[in-house]
Formats: structure tokens, C-alpha cells, sequence
DNA sequence: TAAGTAACTTACTTTATGTAACTAACTTTA
DNA sequence: TAAAGTTAGTTACATAAAGTAAGTTACTTA
């Protein structure tokens, strides 16, 4: 018999880091502000997705839209101190990777 | 200018993890062997994507799948050390997450 | 006036996931 | 011996999520 339960704040926890580009846009944010166009380019993500998830961020309270009236128009997104505290677990997962990560073909995807 | 490049083992890294069901899948299994059925009534993950989730994790290395051939067959699944050494992150998840998610309506989704 | 630029948005297509019924292989019950 | 139960799946079909590429807005510069 097997009594464990799953914890529902690292389910919830789980559910917003795992859903597709998430982690890898806050993770990209950690260098500093960034534009929407630059994000796109750097992370592959469609403008569609990436609009989606931005919102979903800063409703979330991760991330913060700044905006620059100049010509042409720039805008920023940056983290807040909510997504800066998410640090540690990029942290851990860059350590695992770094060691159990292969680029060859055989653990290829 | 911004110069900072994602890293590829990074990358791939979350690509596996951020897919879904695949973090909840191991946390469930850092608690012990698990059968197919204990994993779709505890996580609510239907068995046409248990499947796939277990195979993909077999294949990667993640997990092992032991069959006993009682009566009804008895199968479990397990995590393997490459597995295992996914707990820090997990751990890291479980302190955010009681740190920064609330489970009240306001940051529900 | 035309073309350029950044940050989106929209319509449509493809892919991922869910649902619920079905199968295989074996055992127990009536 | 036929019917029903059990676990671990699989299959066909439906819905949801993500990608693609063209279009929109609001400005500016050539």
C-alpha cells in the first residue's frame, strides 16, 4: 500500500513551470529585460504563444511589461521579484543537465 | 545588446521536464515502485498519455518497468538512478512552491 | 505617398491530450 | 463450462493547445 498523496501547491507549482515555453521564457529573462521580437528569436516560440504566455505571466505576477514611447515603439519584459525566485530551480536544472544531459544522437529528441 | 544564448543542454532538459505530466510522473515515483492504475487514480492522467509518458521515460532511461507475472499480472514501474538524481530539482520545485503559491481563488487557474 | 518597424492579432492547420469503449491473458465464480 | 473479474494496456474519435503566415495598428523616415 502506497499512502502518498501529491502535494497540491507542487502540483499547481508544476503545472504553471511545465506548461511549453514557461520555463524557458523566464529563464531567458534572468539575463534581463527583453523584447518581444528578441524573445521570439532567441527561443523559437511563436508570436501567438509567446503573447499567450506573457499575459498568463504577468497575471501571474512574474513578469512585468514596460513601455518606452519611442519611435518605433519598445517594449520590455522583465521579471519581478516573484519570477526572480524561481533562480534556484533554474539553477538545479542547469546542474542536472550540465552532468546528465548528452548531445549526441542517442539521447537526441 | 543582448548576447545571452540559451544553453542546448538546458534547453533539452526542460523540454523533457516541462513536457506535461512528465515532472508529476517522477515525483509521484520518488515515493516507490507504482502500478499503471495507482498512477492514473493519483495523478488523473488518462492511460493513453500514462502510456506514452512511461514509455518515453523507459526509453530515455528515466524509469525501468518490472513485470510479475501473478495473478492478474502484477507490473511496476520505477525510477532508475538517472531518475533519481532528479530529486534536488524536485526539491527546489517543493520550496518555491510553499513559499510563493498560494491556493486560494485569486491565484488559481 | 510609399515603405519600414515593433508588437501584436486573426484565420486556418497541425499536433497533443482526453474520453470511453475494446482487447489480451489469465483466474475465479456460478 | 460459460460468465464475469482483473490489470494493463490499445483504438477510434473528439476537443484543446500550439504553429504558420498573413493582416492590423500606430507611429516615422525616405
Amino acid at each position: 500500500m502506497n499512502n502518498f498523496e501529491l502535494c497540491p501547491r507542487f502540483e499547481k507549482a508544476v503545472s504553471i513551470l511545465s506548461q511549453r515555453w514557461t520555463a524557458l521564457i523566464i529563464y531567458q529573462l534572468t539575463s534581463g529585460p527583453q523584447r518581444f521580437c528578441t524573445m521570439t528569436e532567441k527561443l523559437g516560440v511563436s508570436g501567438k504563444t509567446l503573447t499567450e504566455r506573457l499575459k498568463e505571466l504577468e497575471q501571474r505576477g512574474f513578469v512585468v511589461r514596460d513601455v518606452y514611447p519611442e519611435t518605433p515603439v519598445r517594449i520590455e519584459y522583465s521579471l519581478t521579484d516573484k519570477g526572480m525566485s524561481l533562480t534556484p530551480i533554474m539553477k538545479e536544472i542547469e546542474k542536472w543537465s550540465s552532468k546528465w544531459i548528452a548531445l549526441d544522437s542517442t539521447d537526441a529528441k
